[in-house]
Order: C-alpha cells, then sequence, then structure tokens
DNA sequence: GAGCCCATTTGATATAAAGCAATTAGCGCA
DNA sequence: TGCGCTAATTGCTTTATATCAAATGGGCTC
C-alpha cells in the first residue's frame, strides 16, 4: 500500500479530491447568474481561491466576528462548539464542495468553531463583497437565504430531532448514509470513501461512546451493510443501511 | 378546588392568559415601525385577530402550501412531523404569545403540522400581505429574517443537538427551564404554571417513555426542584434544575 | 525495518432507560 | 355524587449503552 492519505475517488471534473466549482456548494453565490450569455462571477473578483489550512487548524472560532463564507475545495472540516467548557461539542462535519460559515449571519460571529480535520483547501468569500454586490443583483440575497433555510432544515433540525430519538445502530446508520448522499451531491463516489473524522470525533457527534460506536461499526460490518477497514469504508447494501437507520426514505 | 382549567396568572398588560399586543412575538412584523412619531401597523389592515380554534384542531397542515404566520394570543400548540408513517413525532410547542409558521417560507409549504393543545386563539398574518408591505417597509423584511435565525439557532440547532446527547433527567429539566423561560418572555408567571400538553406529548418531544418521564417527574419533585401535581408545575429551584439539565447558563 | 504511540477493537460488568403489567388518580358525564 | 374512561404513576424485569480494563493494530519516526 503506498502513502496516499485517501483513496477516494476524483469528482466528476477537477482535480482529484478537489471539488469542481460547479459542484461547489458556495456556487449559487460565486455566480449568481450563470444564465446563458450573462456571467457575473463574484468569484474572479472577490473570492479568495484555494487557500490552505493544516489538520488541526482553526479557520474560525467560535464567537468571532462574522466576516466571511467558505467553502472546503479539498479536505474536511469539524465544527465545534465550546460553550460547554469541559469538553468540545462537534455540531456537524463539512465535506469537501460544501459551504461553511454562512450560520454566522444572525448574531454577526460564528455561532461554532472550525477546525480542520485532515489538510484542506478552502475558499473565501468575504461577507463584505456579498452584501456590496447583493444591491445590484438581488438574486444574491434569494440565493443565500435559500442556501441558509436549506442547511438549518437540513443539516441540523431535521436531523437533530431525529438523533435525538434514534438508538445507536440507528444514529450510525444515519450518519453513514448521509456522509455518502453527500458526497454524491458533489460528484464524489457515495459508495467508497475514507471517513475523514475520527472515531472519537464520530463517537462526539452521535452523542455515543467509542467503544460503542466501534461495536457497531463491527455489526454494520458483520451484517454485510458495510465493509469497514479502519477510515475505509465500502457502502455494500444501502438499502438494508436505511431501514437499520429507521428514517422513513431519503436521509438528509 | 374550583373548576378553573387553569391557575396561570395574568400577563403583564392585557387580559388573563391572552398575551398583549406588545409582548407577542409577532409584534415586529405586525407593527414594523413602532418607533416614536411612525405608525404603521399591518394590524389595522391584514391581520385577522383573535380567531379561535378548539383542542385537537388543525390550524395548518404538514405538506400544506405556505399561506400565512400565525402567533398564539392564548392557548398552545403542538408543531408535528407525520412524515414517519406509523407514528406522529412531536417537534415543538408554541406557548401563548409566539409565532408559529414561519418556517414553512423555504420550500412555500408547512414542514409540520399544528394541532391546538387546548382551546386557544391566534392572530394569523398572510404572508402574501407581509410581502407586498415589505417593498414599503424594508425593515419589515428585515425583522421576519431576525425572527427567523433566532428560531432556527434557538428552538431547533441548539435544543436539539443538546438533547441529542442528554439522559432522561437533563431533557426534562432543560425542557421545564425552557418553558419557564418562554413565559417569563412573554410576560407570563416563570414560577407557576400549568402544562398545556400531556405527560404522552412531552415524552414524545423529548425521545422518552411516559413511564420514564413520569418517574423523573417524581423524581425531580422529591429532590425539592419542582413541585407536580398533574399538570401544575411550580419552580422551586431553578438553579438546582439548571445543574441538573446539564445546561451551561441560561437554556434557549 | 523496528519500535513506539495512539487509535481502535474487544471483553466483562454496571447502569440507565425501555418494556410490560398492575394500580391509582383525575376528569367528564350521567 | 358516583360511575367509567383515560391519563398517570408505580413496581418489576429486560435490554441497550456506558464504563472500566485489556489487547490489538496501524501509522509515524528514527
Amino acid at each position: 500500500m503506498t502513502t496516499r492519505i485517501t483513496t477516494d475517488r476524483p469528482p466528476r471534473r477537477g482535480q482529484a479530491n478537489h471539488v469542481a466549482c460547479d459542484d461547489c456548494g458556495l456556487f449559487p453565490l460565486c455566480n449568481p447568474i450563470n444564465i446563458s450569455g450573462h456571467e457575473l462571477s463574484m468569484a474572479e473578483e472577490f473570492v479568495e481561491r484555494r487557500q490552505p489550512i493544516r489538520a488541526g487548524e482553526y479557520l474560525f472560532s467560535e464567537g468571532a466576528p462574522f466576516t466571511a463564507i467558505y467553502a472546503v475545495t479539498s479536505g474536511a472540516i469539524k465544527l465545534v462548539n465550546n460553550s460547554d467548557e469541559d469538553e468540545e461539542l462537534i455540531v456537524g462535519f463539512v465535506l469537501s464542495g460544501e459551504a461553511l460559515g454562512q450560520t454566522g449571519i444572525y448574531p454577526q460571529r460564528y455561532p461554532c468553531s472550525a477546525i480542520a480535520l485532515e489538510d484542506s483547501f478552502v475558499c473565501e468569500l468575504p461577507f463584505g463583497s456579498l452584501l456590496e454586490t447583493a444591491n445590484q443583483v438581488p438574486v444574491l440575497l434569494n440565493n443565500f437565504q435559500t442556501m441558509l433555510h436549506k442547511e438549518n432544515f437540513d443539516l441540523y433540525r431535521q436531523f437533530a430531532m431525529l438523533m435525538a430519538r434514534k438508538n445507536a445502530e440507528q444514529r450510525l446508520s444515519a450518519f453513514l448514509l448521509n456522509l455518502s448522499l453527500r458526497r454524491q451531491e458533489r460528484g464524489f463516489s457515495a459508495e467508497e470513501f475514507q471517513l475523514p473524522m475520527s472515531r472519537d470525533d464520530i463517537a462526539n457527534f452521535l452523542g455515543l461512546r467509542k467503544e460503542t460506536l466501534s461495536r457497531l461499526f463491527t455489526k454494520l460490518h458483520q451484517s454485510g451493510s458495510i465493509a469497514v477497514r479502519g477510515k475505509h469504508i465500502r457502502m455494500l447494501n444501502a438499502e438494508q443501511l436505511r431501514k437499520a437507520s429507521g428514517l422513513p426514505s431519503s436521509a438528509s
């Protein structure tokens, strides 16, 4: 085996592990008018492209003033809440192609910290530029609102309310389906991938202990739903996993 | 003991059990400009005031087109998700003075059903009117966005993420503190009140069994945190309850 | 390539909550 | 006021997950 960190397949377009612009969650903001003919791109002027961030580094910190929205173009980020003094509380993971920081808009402060799970690249869209341009391009603000609402609903409200009532196996099943689906949405393989986070991080996010989580990985492996080898996951039977998740139809 | 249903104290202003307009969550939308001198009130023209709704009746149904935002002026409403075919999933409670229906804006459909827990009154603010007026009064839209973000953060994101990791006692403690705080915000007594919902509803919302919940009420009662007699609650030691909730400082 | 460190897995036991059954209490109605 | 229905409580048993402890494994450094 080589020393390559990931065995992910490349996305539909662009370089391996890097998401292409038109698969990126920030695309509707970077390119608010992309209909035939018109070409207003904020990307050229405002977006700071491909900034590197090393594993463990903070992209922004909880409570810091809200200045920019980001998109992960490669790698992965965890969102951490430290308000509970003693231990960190992981409130979400941001995958390659997904946006983060949007939720800072309401109180004008980031509600959580963003920490790189592995060496990553991000694009930065300063919020000031966004507002300035929004006056000329109303659709921009609309795109932003849509993004916010979608995120609030999909990522937080539904998922968290479900979590509160699901048992350990259902939580892990739902989590894996969720990751797989999100990868698919960004043009990555939904069937096979490397988990960017540790077992501890998953356990933290799902409100379980790492021992319980480990046993569950073993159980899902043995039941034939997935193949697990360390962080490498292969989805063998998504339908079975969906049943195990206790979710109605399509996991958010 | 008399046959009066509730022993709630009256709010700061207005009739007993009815919230006054300026304690109402819809106030910033009904009266977007209430600064000295100006008086633009949507209330006079558009708001349908004090519509009665009987216990068990639907105010709106999950999936129905989004037409209006409501405020509960007296009584209480439960928000129910029926997407899980077999059983209902209670995703929240709306108390007197609070708004509901706002979250229908994104997909233009109500994401859950609203069912009266007891005979109640609501005000209705048609969304069409809101949009029309918003063109003339930009601050209106801003108030609306603020309301949405606040709700998404307070009511759902934080609360639900906490729930997923809290044990039964912590959940119930947090729930009671949350109710108490919300009553206080609307000018009702935070120390003593009637629960508008059944034990089954609370258990459903908190992801617990009613037997577990019942034991916990007994436990909190015996520990001196609260006094319970059926649906009547008296908060005896909020600080103790806060500790039991495992929440950092002020429960949302 | 060997050794070390830390993440992960596995095993054994304790504990919290669910599940089931029976009793009690509250409330509407005759 | 008493009856009857349903909600709520309580007791007992089972199950799922946490907890504690030990063993294994993978990746990194030298």
